[in-house]
DNA sequence: ATGAAAGCGCTAACAG
DNA sequence: CTGTTAGCGCTTTCAT
């Protein structure tokens, strides 16, 4: 008795002609029943009741060959270990679900490359828009992605493409204006830099250099390739400059967890001996022990924007492109105090 | 001039059958080229040529339904909050890469269902194989739908099912004993349960309850769904009962963290009112500032084996399910310490 | 409401 | 090495 388990072999698949042979229908017929189109009520029973009789199973990839559409929103983000990207698809798949379509997802890696491969897939899968949050795509190569499939960008403003953000600017302005209040003068910042495609996420930094400008200081920034374990290098190494600053600045909160690590790696304590602000307010930099202070920008519901902008049909003729932006709140929390000395 | 700048309106696709013309050639021998089968150097090059030029972009979907098999494997995995699951993502990313096949990803939510959807789209998706980490799935869902497309667990052993994991009844037991060790007595133990579906990840319990037997103590069980929210809901509830728990060991780190809230809700000190044990390792957990002591599973090593198993085509006649199984390791930090008294 | 026929864009034998 | 001929499983007019 090799393999006669009543529910068969299933590797023969089950199709809908079969469906509509044994409902004694039309294939056409079953393919609108399964649709929830018009269908007698009788022809309806029947057509489910061979389907699962049968184990049939809707073939999508066939669906989406012969109707051209896919129903399908890509999602592009940056990192899986990076809780902010959890927030922002929360928010999305809460909206593309209530709008009946799905989400194929693609995981980047900071760790290698720009995920440009990635957002191919997507492409590859034929999806109706793409969602990118945390990408690393230069302008142009966004420009030229949005010409064959809208895109839209979450925290990053780029001219010619649909977006969702806080005013970045105004963030990093609010958590340096924070540390300079606190007495800090050698606040430095920790950011990302790609050198080889000339951008950055620059806007927090500008707010950041804003700031000092105003309060006299004048800036130290060092760069990583977004891992938290980059930042902590690239904390320790500032913390050990012979002019070591009184606080730092990251680009965002999993960053910060790295320089909480370089400052433990130091013996120093936060925040008596150093002042930390993060950035994205994710959920581990609010549990005791940690207690980051940050710049919260909501990102769950950037992600809602953000699927509706990918859910709405751009109007003809590539109109301008939507700009949703927000307003950031600094979350004070026990990483930072008073300035030493 | 509406829409005329060049690269062309591309909503209408370019096919196969366009790049074919250009090049001078046919439709077949198009397709071979692409999947690097024998094609002259100059049709090769002619097919290229004519291929980037129209903007041609392969079509996964016809490809798949034509060639009956999509060469991708499906990952689902409970939670985007929890970290270990981006551990055994990267461990499986790697394997399946290496392998030169896709893997298309299906996220659950422990606040919401048991992922039976997401799972259900990874099947209409025609996935090769599935990876499911942190399913909460009963045993017959797991069984019935190995049926129609091979499973892989991991962290979870259902009698029919490949699975990877570590012993998880060594786990409990190690991380139960290490808090015996410490003179420890009211230890509580916060899990996962589903009581619709008669089922829990019960090993790491077994090896709990084996310790506090051998001890002479009696167990404390209380339940939550998976998420840090909850976990600090079901701790602070056990702390604040007459006679509290002078440690807690709690299913997952994630849970753990939700354990460390609760303790500061109450303020209470860690470890010195109280110690906790978490399992699975997650790099948040080795935060200064955490410092969560737990059990380690070498989730990444986890991704890796359940990939090569579910690359690795299932001899003939449905043999006997393959199980892999490590051993799990203690790691100690500071979270626990000597029982109060 | 239902069915017939014509594809969707590609791959898979099989010839040549 | 190259082309021809059939489909893959479904959706879509367009009749009936």
């Amino acid at each position: 008795m090799a393999n006669s388990d009543g529910q068969g072999d299933s590797r023969a698949s089950v199709t809908m002609e079969n469906v509509a042979r044994a409902a004694g229908v039309s294939r056409a017929l079953v393919s609108k029943a399964f649709r929830g189109k018009g269908v007698s009520e009788a022809s309806r029973a029947a057509i489910f009741a061979a389907a699962d009789q049968l184990g049939y199973r809707h073939n999508r990839l066939a669906a989406s060959l012969a109707s051209q559409q896919t129903d399908t929103i890509g999602f592009f983000f940056l990192d899986l270990y990076n809780e902010v990207f959890a927030d922002i698809y929360t928010g999305l798949a809460r909206v593309v679900e209530r709008a009946n379509k799905r989400i194929v997802l693609a995981i980047g890696d900071p760790r290698r490359g720009d995920g440009r491969e990635a957002v191919e897939s997507l492409l590859d899968m034929r999806v109706d828009a793409i969602v990118l949050a945390g990408t690393l795509l230069a302008d142009e190569q966004l420009e030229a992605l949005n010409r064959s499939t809208p895109l839209v960008a979450v925290t990053r403003f780029v001219a010619g493409i649909d977006s969702a953000g806080v005013d970045d600017r105004l963030g990093g302005r609010l958590a340096t204006e924070h540390l300079v209040q606190l007495g800090h003068r050698r606040i430095a910042y920790i950011s990302y830099h790609r050198p080889e495609q000339g951008f950055s996420y620059l806007e927090r930094a500008r707010g950041y250099a804003d700031v000092l400008a105003d309060a006299g200081a004048s800036p130290i920034v060092a760069y990583t390739d977004f891992t938290r374990e980059s930042a902590r290098e690239a904390a320790r190494e500032l913390l050990t400059s012979p002019d070591r600053p009184t606080a730092i600045f990251a680009h965002n909160d999993l960053l910060a967890l790295g320089v909480i690590e370089a400052a433990a790696d130091l013996g120093l304590e936060v925040p008596r001996d150093l002042s930390i602000v993060g950035y994205d307010d994710i959920q581990v930099g609010s549990i005791p022990g940690i207690g980051l202070t940050t710049v919260n920008h909501r990102a769950q519901r950037l992600g809602e924007v953000a699927a509706e902008m990918a859910l709405a049909p751009r109007d003809a003729a590539q109109q301008v492109a939507r700009h949703r932006m927000f307003d950031p709140e600094l979350i004070v929390r026990a990483t930072t105090g008073p300035a030493p000395e």
